[in-house]
DNA sequence: AATGAATGAGGCTTCATTCAT
DNA sequence: GATGAATGAAGCCTCATTCAT
């Protein structure tokens, strides 16, 4: 769905303006190397071979390694929760919105998993001054509101935890990370599943959308950690 | 119920064979400091330091730091499996043994959060020959198997695909890492409200269990990560 | 007469294209200070001193320890063969072959004292695979082929056996290495007396070469070992 | 030949008296793993496995492992020195006795090829004060005197130098421990030719001993480095 | 923009040696 | 005589970073 999400270098000053082409491929080589072997795995020489360049040549395009987490990092999780929070703000009624939003994360993170993984496996690895720029509870707030406020209409459980809740929500959608792998399944059919199981699982049971979707099709979803 | 296991130290054979307690004690500390700072970041001066030795000293309890690494994450990968299993083989319907291995992966969890931790989030620094001798996939099919059982006693939603559904259970389950603080919550009252929202999930409108109970109080969990 | 053998970094395919002057630099120290003091016992500390860098920095030009002895030695592994192999394709009968042999092995020999010793006294420490690539054995075959030569054309000793011939030819001359000293006696003194001594020792009687040099004057030789 | 030469623990004040049956097995199990991988390479560890204790308790045997190095070497040296002199002080004409004690040389050797390889290989590993008290040189000094006894009766070449054919006969014969392996030949045909090539080497044309020996059957030796 | 060389700090590991028990 | 634990020094190697060209 997105994915067109560019990082305009959000507040790194660089010594120097590169062409953004060459910036935006250094970075998706960063991202992916992250992805890979893990932040500190991953040597500033990795990245320097994968982009042609000697090691000392990445200076001229970060001021340090950690500039490279940041900028990989900042635009999902800024980008991502934009895309939540424009798809939690439609005018649906709120179990509908919030089946929304299970759906919009699923796919969100499938279309940009090399850069998700990074912010969901290395956001501790950031300083902290960086890491406070990134509130990662608000993705937990917004969904939390939005089952609260599904629950005030009656919709829900009346033991749902709204916190807990978006917790379990998040769990589950993020972990995709872990496994996904292009092939089997379509984002979109892991997104539906997960929406289903995760929405209902809160819902009352005399108000859940009776009609479930017949059986699809598809290969078993592997699982690396799971 | 849970947290006592301690390793039995095993298969790394270290030159020598230690007393427990101290062995048990530098084990506690690298889990602990693994779990904080992620193992490439932790040094053996941090261990040592911690465990009251020079770092050198440290070569008399393992041949290498992945040796730590392995032995933390080993016996939690091997109990928590077994554990599963257990539940997972009780007398009940296969609905409530889901329930049931819900709940207890979730209080298993929380029982030995730090050494789960460095499980769930180092699992990738192991050597490949390490990382075989621990096939994460069985929590994954143990639980898609029971899904399955379920499914084909006909009280599951007909899309559920097992392999999904387990895979969102796990992704929930595992996620508690990232947030559980002791305090808010007790494990319990989570693994209870993760087990019906899951399971609940999954079933057919008609079969659910009718009553829910009553609002449980609680502060709302706070969230590192999520 | 040699001596102009310049590494031309064989295979070790160090992480950069340094000029080659800083490098050969390296190998002369390198190999200077294996040969004082033995390859386990130089440091790179010793070496990085000597170069006039930090230790670490030694790693511009290398890519283990190991990579310095090797390429110490290869060289004149390869070189010091090449020199026999020319020397023995003469045309000449296989005696005076023989004897140009052992004189041009001397020569050699002492002409790069510095490297030869090196190989002499450090090949074992060579890791298996490269030892591989250096079949020392190829200096004893070349030999103990011409004695064979020879000894077919009925110029020997009958009971002389090649093999054995030729490890006495090769242990008297790379003996070398443990006692000379530049100063007292020309190479080429020490050369053709030792062409005389180990030739004419297989030779028949009636079949040796009558004329033998006046005594030469010269100090008496010091040895460290011998 | 000889071989029952036993070490007097020479100078080395041990804090102990071991029983001579350990002692003994401690220096064999040194010398043998000293000859396989050289002094510096080998561990006190290595050692002490071999000797069936842990290796903080080799130093109830002794203070430092220069000890072990040097207890290993200074009997060989002490002994093989004094067997040469008494072959060398034998009743028989110069060039008699310097065929001798090239034989007995070789043999010696031979019969304590492990100790030998670690006095003629590791000896500059030495502390210099105990390098001193073995004044290698020794031998030089030994055969030289012979040759020149031998060159004053008028039976070698006019231009052989003592030194010098000293030091070819010592290399030649020291070389052994680089490529003997049990099996092939025997020391003594080893010696023999040995002793056949090196003095004839040096002999006048028309003194030499008119007989030679059949050829010796025998499987060619082998030559590890040569 | 890039190179090539170097820095400097620190990481993991080894090992001879000591010592209380 | 032996153990088990620890020391302390040092060794090899890595890597983010700097800088003159």
């Amino acid at each position: 769905m997105v994915n067109r999400r560019r990082s305009a270098r959000a507040d790194t000053a660089p010594p120097f303006r590169a062409d953004d082409g060459r910036w935006q491929e250094l970075l998706d080589i960063a991202a992916r190397i992250f992805a890979r072997k893990g932040y500190k795995s991953t040597t500033l020489q990795d990245i320097a071979d994968e982009f042609g360049v000697l090691k000392g040549s990445l200076y001229h395009y970060i001021r340090s390694k950690d500039d490279l987490l940041f900028e990989v990092v900042h635009s999902v999780y800024e980008e991502g929760l934009a895309n939540l929070r424009a798809v939690a703000g439609a005018d649906l009624d709120p179990v509908e919105r919030l089946r929304a939003v299970v759906r919009g994360h699923v796919v969100y993170l499938i279309d940009n998993l090399v850069e998700t993984t990074v912010l969901l496996h290395e956001f501790d690895q950031l300083s902290d001054e960086r890491r406070a720029r990134m509130p990662i509870r608000d993705y937990q707030t917004l969904i939390a509101d939005l089952v609260a406020e599904a629950k005030a209409d009656g919709r829900l459980k009346p033991d749902v935890d709204p916190q807990l809740a978006a917790l379990a929500v998040l769990g589950a959608t993020n972990w995709v990370y872990r496994w996904y792998r292009p092939g089997a399944r379509s984002p979109e059919e892991i997104a539906d599943q997960y929406a289903d199981l995760l929405v209902d699982g809160m819902l009352l049971p005399d108000r859940r959308s009776a009609g479930a979707a017949p059986e699809r099709a598809g290969a078993s979803p592997g699982g690396a950690t799971g």
